[in-house]
DNA sequence: GGCTTGTATTGACGTTCGTTGATGCAACCT
DNA sequence: AGGTTGCATCAACGAACGTCAATACAAGCC
C-alpha cells in the first residue's frame, strides 16, 4: 500500500535548482509537472487540504473524505491514488478503514522550489 | 495585451487560508486549482522557469523561448497564454517583439499558501 | 461458512487538453 | 505600396482526464 510514489520533491536533497534558479531541463520539468498536475484539480486540492489541515502526523479516514463531495466513491478513490502517485500523500489500512496523511516535508519542499531565488549573478 | 488573468493569488491579501489552515471550500479550490494546473505541464513549467530565472523585473522575448523547444510556435504561444490566464505572467509588445515576465509576488504567495501551517488548535 | 461494510479496481463514456498547419494581425523595412 | 518577420488565433485531430456503474477485494461480524 506504499511505494509507488514519485521521488521528485527530493526527500533528502533540494530536489532541483528551484524554479527561478535556472531554466529547468526536460527531465526535471516533467517530474515536477506531475506534482503540480496532481494539485491542479479542485477535488484533489480539497482532498489535500482536508488531509493537510490535520496538521503534522495527522491522518484522515477515507470514510470522512468521501461524503464531503458530491462524487461517487470510486472517483474519490481515484483522486487519492493520483495524489499518492505524485508523492504527496501516503496511506495505511487499519482494519476496515484506510487512513491518509501528507508525506512530511513535501509541501515545504514544493514551496522552497517556487521561491528559491535565482543566483543574483554577481556580474550584473 | 493585459487584464485577462485570474486574481487568485491575491495580490493584496493572503489569497486564502492556506492549504493546511482549513479545508478549502469549492470556490477557493477551483480558483487555486487553475494556477496549479497551469504549472502542471512540462512545457509550461520550463517556460515559467526560463522567464523566472531572469529574476525580479526580468523579461524574456518570445523569440528566445520558442527555439528552446521541439514544438511549433503556435504551441508555445498557446502555453504562454495559459500561464497568463492563470495570473502567473504578463506580457507587453515592444516593436516587433513580445516580452514576458513573472508577475511580482505570485510565486511567493503560492509558496506561502502551501506552507501556511494550520492554526495549531489550542485545545489539542 | 455467509453477510455486511469500507475501499480499490475495471471498463466505458463524454469532455478537456496538447499539438499542428493554415491563417491573421502588427510592426518594421525598403 | 509591397514584402518580410514575429507572434497570436483558428480549426481540427488524437491523447489524456474526470466521472460513473459494476465489480472485486479486505476485514469485521453473525
Amino acid at each position: 500500500m506504499s511505494k509507488q510514489e514519485l521521488e521528485v520533491i527530493g526527500q533528502d536533497a533540494a530536489c532541483c535548482p528551484g524554479l527561478s534558479a535556472a531554466p529547468l531541463d526536460e527531465v526535471q520539468a516533467a517530474d515536477l509537472a506531475k506534482v503540480f498536475k496532481a494539485l491542479g484539480d479542485p477535488v484533489r486540492l480539497r482532498l489535500m487540504s482536508m488531509i493537510a489541515s490535520r496538521g503534522e502526523a495527522g491522518e484522515v479516514c477515507v470514510c470522512e473524505l468521501t461524503p464531503a463531495f458530491d462524487l461517487s466513491q470510486p472517483t474519490i478513490s481515484h483522486h487519492l491514488k493520483l495524489l499518492r502517485q505524485a508523492g504527496l500523500i501516503d496511506c495505511e489500512r487499519r482494519g476496515t478503514w484506510v487512513y491518509y496523511w501528507v508525506l512530511p516535508g513535501v509541501l515545504e519542499r514544493l514551496a522552497a522550489f517556487l521561491t528559491t531565488p535565482h543566483p543574483a549573478r554577481a556580474s550584473a
